[in-house]
DNA sequence: CACTGTCAAGAGCACCGCTCACAACTGTGG
DNA sequence: CCACAGTTGTGAGCGGTGCTCTTGACAGTG
């Protein structure tokens, strides 16, 4: 029973969440320098000038730092979508400013993306806590689609035959929307691709080709979401 | 001048090779059971019953055996797509078949695929070698669409704007092909999708959905090959 | 026989994640 | 007031890593 507010608890706890925040910003901007795989919690003790042992009073292990900077990222990347999107545009145009905006993103943060979406850590196993943030992009996209529902005029393309037309239609059930298996298709294939894209340049697949990523990109977001039906 | 053919240093240079090929199988076998970035020199060499530094007589480092164990994925991946490929089929057949073929070495070999695709190993730079190796799968997509080159009918679709559309076409100079641009950013789309849609699938990001992976990225597959143009 | 080369082995360095025992410092109940 | 409990910081230590270096045992060649 926290009834009367303990002054001094109170500021102990914050004082604890002070050093968090501080080990977390170290850890981020390490992840920035030499990215996750060699993200060190002793370095992160010798730059915060404590011993190597005293991380582990904040911070319960490395694949806890991990965690907490992983939905950190998920965050902030989906809050730059957000921000990208206007709702009283055209939401084809929506569209492509989202894919736009997570390519910069990935762009600017290169690390972190790779830790988002590249190989998993290995023996690391990403907590419940993770997929929440994580389908926050997916489901910005899925918004721009639902919104506009009844005004898709989809382009001319096969159908996804029964069953998984079925398991596609099924998939969408527990956000509450209905929308035809062969759309909720389209709508995966646009974000396999976009988020494809943008990984293939991030990691080097498209080294050799001189190409301005941020073109080719709102390129193909473009024709995707001409793709989809979403009206112009 | 190695002119008289040395039957012991023939021999010694066999044995080496067969060293070579144990650590070789021996990291391939451990890339298999825990993932690339716990790879460890120590634990192969323990695995062969030598002491940890004779290792090093064998492989450079650890980036050099990545590297090799690289090479080998991406030339395995090749294999697969390339023997999936009857180019006796309607193109729009093949591409859809290489990309199955794709999805399927994947699942197959994860942590190869990570290997590959995933997040670059920190500190880990890939060597000019692989790059030949890396392009296969591409240059195999890419022979799809060219021998048919002149029975393309492609989709609808935004074309691409004149820097873009520059930049595509001489993408292709050193292959030594001409495609329109338009082609080639659908070409491109499509790998960034294939590749994508199979890692989205690989690394988890479509954990909560439960749909046939391998029906979904055939949908997908098919679209994008009508997408190109592909005749039937 | 001496020389030259390769190979295996062990010790050692610097780093890592993580645990543990211990000291210091609180605030609190008796 | 004093003993207790809880939190924080510390250093030592364990087992692991990649990698280097020195040493010693061979083999083939002049």
């Amino acid at each position: 029973m926290p009834e009367a507010p303990n002054v001094v608890a109170d500021a102990a706890r914050r004082a604890r969440e002070e050093v968090v925040a501080a080990i977390l910003g170290a850890a981020r901007s390490q992840l920035g320098e030499v990215g996750a795989a060699a993200l060190s919690l002793r370095r992160i003790a010798r730059e915060l000038g404590m011993a190597s042992s005293g991380i582990y009073r904040y911070v319960e292990s490395r694949d806890a730092l991990l965690t907490m900077l992983i939905i950190q990222a998920y965050d902030e990347l989906a809050d730059a979508a957000v921000a990208a999107r206007d709702d009283t545009d055209p939401a084809r145009q929506q569209w492509v400013d989202i894919a736009v905006a997570v390519r910069r993103w990935g762009v600017a943060h290169p690390h972190e993306w790779a830790l988002l979406y590249g190989s998993p850590v290995p023996g690391y196993v990403a907590p419940e806590d993770t997929i929440g943030p994580g389908t926050r992009v997916m489901l910005l996209l899925l918004d721009v689609v639902t919104t506009v529902a009844g005004d898709l005029r989809p382009a001319d393309g096969p159908a996804p035959d029964g069953a998984l037309d079925h398991d596609l239609a099924r998939m969408l059930e527990p956000f509450d929307v209905d929308l035809p298996g062969a759309v909720v298709a389209r709508l995966l294939t646009g974000w396999s691709q976009l988020f494809g894209m943008v990984s293939l340049e991030l990691f080097g697949q498209l080294k050799g080709a001189d190409v301005d990523g941020e073109a080719l990109l709102r390129h193909a977001a473009t024709a995707m979401a001409a793709h989809i039906g979403l009206p112009i």
